[in-house]
DNA sequence: TCCCAAAGTGACTGACCGGTCACATTACTC
DNA sequence: GAGTAATGTGACCGGTCAGTCACTTTGGGA
């Protein structure tokens, strides 16, 4: 994991460390506190560093923080995860091999997501920000159409084959994300409500959840009749 | 639609009158800016009041405004949606029979939540606010739990006919509720993004939008084998 | 050891905003 | 039309916070 740039000295490899660890400190905030109640104070005292010194690694300050925060850890992540799961010679032409490349990615999905829990928590919540610079919005909006693309891409090639139905690729992508992110709000919201309203989901595992989540949207609710299941 | 409350005076009217202003103000003004990004001074300029006065009518302010409509609005509208959606003695014992009563609550809620596009807008953005009092976050979750209760109730009832698959009703209203969400989500995106990233959705009516959503909820993504869907 | 450039720091500033309250305005009564 | 209660109002206050900058500390080289 470590082995990409040997060919930093010590003073690079120092600097570095110390932003990974003023990011490390900006994500438990922003994802404890959203982006609005998150202060560059407590950002830095997290981090154990002076406020100023924030400013020396992310001139733009907050903002900055939080840009690089999704592009380099969330986009980062879904984009390997997506990589992963679909490598280009997969097969995608049967309903069956379908089904079980999206059931893999979803449960990956889930995995990656659960253990590294608050990177991405803290855009489930957040969603759409509205106070952030058109600037960065719009770079927001260019990786989200980019991971939104790459999934669409092997919805795509399985409509083509004929084993998905014949619906746009790109909404059932955003379905299909729509779904995993869901799913993990409601984790996250039975585990943050103190009210004892909803409860927890009845999923231990990420491949339950992913055999839960591949059986509604591949499969259909309606119960089968006289058709089995693509088995179990 | 307003001949609830024929028993008020003058004065009783007006008051209530001045009250439904200030909150279409403040539901403009958070769909816009968000709750954190509203101020109480936007909301009574956009009212046409003073500071004060929004305070004599709301003496808990800003959040006070932001509780109110959801309660009264957001969830008023999704309950009569539901219960209209799902009458009591409604059949829901067979595929066909249920497949098309949600086809319709769909539907609905997407007409519903199109054409008073601005009230629930905010609640899509914002999702979970953390920076509430936590007696209104409760609140909160009560009538989420509620909601969801609601829409849980005439999915267990399809799955204890055999007509769904036997899966956790909690779990599917979520789902159901989350996709609905989405695709809500998945409109506005497209008008609000100026970059020209996402294509705009690409279903014009409601009832297009619905069938999508119902033929991916409900028949699956796989393509049918030797079995027809049920029907166009 | 001294020097200095690079890096770190936190008190400070200016802007903003939620909420208050003393006063102004309105409208009802007699 | 005077008296008064109810209602409306916006200048003001206290607090917060993003971002700055003059100063301190550090560390490496001469």
């Amino acid at each position: 994991m470590e082995l990409s740039v040997p060919s930093l000295g010590r003073r690079e490899r120092e600097r570095l460390a110390r932003r990974e660890a003023m990011l490390d400190a900006a994500l438990a905030v922003f994802a404890d506190k959203g982006f609005e109640g998150a202060t560059v104070d407590e950002i830095a005292e997290r981090a154990e560093f002076g406020k100023g010194t924030i400013y020396n690694y992310f001139p733009e300050g907050k903002d900055e923080l939080y840009m690089t925060l999704f592009v380099e850890r969330v986009a980062g992540g879904l984009r390997s995860v997506i990589n992963a799961s679909f490598p280009d010679g997969l097969d995608l032409t049967s309903p069956a091999s379908v089904r079980s490349a999206f059931r893999s990615f979803i449960a990956s999905l889930l995995r990656e997501f659960r253990e590294a829990s608050g990177p991405l928590l803290m855009f489930m919540k957040e969603g759409h920000r509205t106070q952030i610079s058109a600037e960065h919005r719009a770079s927001f909006a260019r990786h989200h159409a980019g991971i939104m693309e790459a999934v669409a891409r092997p919805i795509e090639r399985a409509v083509e084959a004929g084993a998905l139905r014949p619906l746009p690729a790109h909404s059932l992508a955003h379905v299909l994300m729509g779904n995993v992110r869901g799913f993990l709000m409601s984790e996250v919201d039975a585990d943050c409500d103190s009210s004892g309203a909803l409860p927890p989901a009845p999923f231990g595992s990420p491949d339950e959840a992913a055999e839960f989540l591949t059986t509604v949207l591949f499969d259909g609710l309606l119960a089968p009749g006289a058709r089995p299941p693509s088995d179990a």
